[in-house]
RNA sequence: GCGCCUGUAGCUCAGCUGGAUAGAGCGUUGGUUUCCGGUACCAAAGGCCGCAGGUUCAAAUCCUGCCAGGCGCACCA
């Protein structure tokens, strides 16, 4: 509705004024009208003529030419011209459904990243929920979207884990055979002891390496070795290979079930092992013309495009994340032959992305050009706190859904995972991506307000009342007041999702269904439905409110809840 | 030091492809229930939109400088 208003616009501003205009319709102030366009005002200096008078001109052609969808177009202050829709061109576009515009598309979105033998916290869940909501938005416009997740199954980080099962297990012998009786002693216990058994091992690994204790970071380096050359040979029966592998499943184990718990599902999942063939080749292919050796290891020199220079092979011959990532992009590549590639990780990565993006383009244009790195900020907490794991303020991934659970359970008395669900996930939503989130396990994540709850219950009223009702006549005109306004605010979703899609920005579905929600209990208020004379138009207007509101809380991975 | 991001009400944030009196939630104060589910609704108080210039008929929005905070800058991921 809204393109086609604005073409006919254009139309008439040509036929008018021979003059070419892109001016877009906005939503302005209720009193105005239902669309407003300052086109006059855009294009009056170079016609030298008064804003007004070009503002009379196109208000009688338009009162014409706009006859079909509108019934009064006024012009208001310097110039601007209000459009006001006939109650069936409403109806119209309340009932529209997504453009397809990506139909036939293949996207590979990839997001979550958590690291084995580490702890899942709650950056973590922060950017599942916000890939889950991109990876639904995209899936909107009718694109095949594939969702995957890449994982670090290897690195300095698994070595320092392991390094320490083996040092404090054995009394600081480094005995693989010790460790692994005891690894095996762990075998019946649930997966979350399990995890926090080894995410204590990274952190005590860690720290030796950092303070270097009992000359922890040569010992550290030289394990990271050893467990890059697990793969290289493909040992399973080494004693240390066996540890490795069964703490990797431990991990991947707890990341199923915390992804079950939040109604995550990834297509695929990437070790950061398979990935590391495939990227020695192709920087190796590409030293000399791209890369170049500086120091004993691989580089590629961004200075060269305003951007930093990175390792991409260490003097130990080893590959650094930048090379996973080339072979992670290639072996994508070869999986789907997608036609856009996006990656959703945190903002620091920005500029590392790009350097691994620039290098690939160098001898892969057409994949760097398809490939899009979105980033957003972290979770931090009250008073602008950073979270780590060395502070000993880390907070679980688990802890913010089981925290939020308490309160929601305190509130009304009993327990309701998919309200928790809810809570957290809008809480997270809600702001634009890009900024940090100060969080407060306290205060955060409310229930009432601009909330997911609030959402949820605001549907829960609309599903009770239209479950107490048979009607089911056709829409028709002379809506009053306020079932116009909802139904004018229903007809607004089609703009928003194809907004958030193009900027791949969830946030704006939030702020748009909060406004819905709050129109719609506005008009619950004020206007009584099963019983009243006017039951079978406000009927029909609730069944399409309560569409629109199910769409956009499935668009966000929010449940949809018909009882509370 | 260089680069990227951020600065809006007491707090947490929308608004930033320039437009009509700068919005919401929480918190504070005061109201609303014979009636479809009160996790609701209504109202009040609360703002040099970080600061200073510039562009424009029009700037929270665009440009420049400064201030404050965050992130990144070679063998971690």
């Amino acid at each position: 509705m809204k393109e086609r208003l604005e073409k006919l616009i254009a139309a008439a501003a040509r036929d008018l004024f021979s003059i070419d205009t892109s001016t877009k319709l906005t939503r302005p102030d209720e009193n105005f009208g239902d669309y407003a366009t300052n086109v006059a005002l855009q294009i009056a200096p170079q016609l030298e003529k008064t804003p007004r008078e070009i503002a009379d001109q196109l208000q009688l052609k338009l009162t014409e030419t706009l006859a079909e969808y509108c019934n009064n177009i006024t012009i208001a202050g310097p110039g601007f011209i209000n459009i006001k829709l006939k109650d069936s061109a409403l109806w119209d576009q309340a009932k529209a459904e997504f453009a397809r515009t990506a139909s036939g598309q293949k996207i590979v979105i990839e997001y979550s990243d958590p690291n084995p033998f580490k702890i899942l916290h709650a950056g973590h869940l922060y950017t599942s929920v916000v890939g889950d909501a991109v990876a639904n938005l995209l899936d909107s416009t009718g694109a095949a979207v594939h969702r995957v997740n890449f994982s670090g199954d290897v690195g300095l980080h698994v070595a320092k884990t392991i390094w320490a099962i083996l040092f404090y297990e054995s009394d600081g012998k480094l005995d693989s055979d010790i460790a692994w009786q005891k690894v095996q002693s762990l075998a019946d216990k649930p997966l979350e002891e399990k995890s926090n058994w080894l995410s204590g091992y990274y952190i005590k690994g860690n720290a030796a390496y950092v303070d270097d204790q009992n000359k922890a970071k040569d010992s550290i380096n030289d394990f990271n070795q050893k467990i890059y050359k697990i793969f290289e040979v493909n040992d399973h029966n080494s004693s240390l290979a066996q540890i490795y592998w069964t703490c990797r499943g431990w991990s991947y184990g707890y990341f199923d079930k915390f992804y079950e718990r939040i109604g995550s599902h990834f297509e695929k999942y990437y070790p950061e092992s398979g990935t590391i063939e495939l990227g020695l080749k192709t920087v190796r292919e590409h030293i000399g013309d791209v890369f170049k050796e500086s120091d004993g290891a691989v580089v590629f020199n961004g200075e060269d495009h305003g951007l930093h220079t990175r390792v991409f092979i260490t003097s130990q011959g080893l590959p650094t994340y930048e090379t996973k990532d080339i072979g992670l992009l290639i072996e994508k590549w070869q999986d789907y032959h997608f036609n856009r590639s996006i990656v959703i990780t945190a903002n620091e990565q920005a500029q590392y992305m790009a350097v691994v993006l620039k290098a690939i383009e160098q001898f892969a244009p057409e994949l760097a050009k398809a490939s899009q790195h979105i980033t957003h900020g972290s979770i931090r907490l009250q008073g602008n706190v950073k979270m780590g794991s060395r502070l000993g303020n880390i907070i679980r991934a688990t802890e913010v859904l089981d925290s939020v659970n308490e309160a929601n359970t305190a509130l009304n008395g009993k327990k309701d995972d998919r309200v928790v669900l809810g809570a957290v996930k809008y809480a997270f939503l809600k702001q634009r991506l890009g900024g940090d989130i100060i969080f407060d396990p306290a205060e955060s994540v409310s229930l009432e307000g601009n909330s997911g709850p609030y959402l949820q219950y605001a549907y829960v009223r609309a599903a009770s009342m239209l479950s107490k009702t048979e009607s089911d006549t056709l829409p028709a005109d002379n809506l009053q007041a306020d079932e116009r306004k909802l139904l004018l605010k229903i007809g607004e979703f089609q703009e928003v999702q194809g907004r958030a899609v193009n900027e791949l920005l969830p946030h704006h579905v939030c702020t748009y269904l909060y406004e819905l929600a709050q129109t719609f209990n506005q008009f619950y208020e004020g206007n009584r439905v099963i019983g009243n004379d006017r039951e079978a138009i406000r009927v029909q207007l609730v069944r399409c409110y309560a569409r629109t509101l199910k769409t956009g809380l499935e668009l966000l991975g929010i449940p949809v809840i018909d009882k509370m």
